[in-house]
DNA sequence: ACTATAGTTCGGTAATATGGAACTATTGAA
DNA sequence: TTCAATAGTTCCATATTACCGAACTATAGT
């Protein structure tokens, strides 16, 4: 008995209806940022489970699954099945065509204040945020 | 009998504590993205009540009051009292000193869209979105 | 002290985010 | 085809955040 519940396919957005503001939403949450990151240095299609693995953060399946979906659905991802799994890959050609140098350097500008920070707290100023070690 | 308000001092976050996040997530409002541009464009101290008419925007005073502090609390921009009203900057020098040419980069996306999207629409296709005329 | 103006804070409601449990979809094996 | 396993999605209840009217604070002018 089919109740509700029929998981549609993915929807990806074409380029032209993604927007500065639902990017910066998207970017504004430290998961996703880093899941985003990930698959750009990674350079190649991941699925989510094993990219959570690597991030060394352990999320519920559902708020991984909507973090993906909010990723995805603002444009900076594509998800595509490969059999059981998905396989996730930035959209970074079209972005940079269509937002220029935003998304480089939003990236790398987390990337500066986290280096920033670790360099802080080695001097002494223990604060509790995540700083990778090894 | 003082009841429980005391209306704090307006809080400016030290630039060190200012995050990527935060500021993110404070230009991913439409409403703030184009208060911060307009005091961009004008290079000069503007108060809120009449930023808000210039850009034709009408929200309720309290709305308006808490978008403000979001800029302000990201560490976008410094409000001053002056007299009876407040007088509202960038921290453009700043800000562009520890994040680079991030935020410059995503006004000028949002400006870009906007054009684009204003250039679409003048080809017949009515959306409904705000497009300013003249 | 009274009035006006500019903005803040409170408090109720609406919208969004989080995460456990149940479900869907695909693979592999019997 | 049926059963079990794996990978994600959807549902739903709760928690957090956003919105905005009403009451308040703060300053200026009279």
């Amino acid at each position: 008995m089919a109740h509700i519940a029929v998981m549609q396919p993915l929807y990806h957005p074409p380029i032209s209806e993604v927007t500065v503001q639902g990017l910066l939403h998207a970017l504004s949450d430290p998961v996703r940022v880093q899941i985003f990151s990930d698959l750009l240095r990674a350079h190649l299609a991941l699925n989510c489970t094993n990219l959570m693995c690597k991030l060394g953060m352990d999320l519920p399946k559902s708020s991984l699954s909507q973090h993906f979906k909010v990723l995805r659905e603002s444009g900076l991802i594509r998800s595509e099945r490969k059999g059981v799994e998905l396989q996730n890959t930035t959209r970074w050609k079209e972005l940079e065509k269509d937002f220029g140098p935003m998304i480089k350097e939003i990236i790398s500008a987390y990337a500066n204040k986290n280096a920033a920070m670790t360099t802080q707290n080695r001097r002494g100023r223990q604060t509790g945020q995540s700083a990778k070690s090894g």
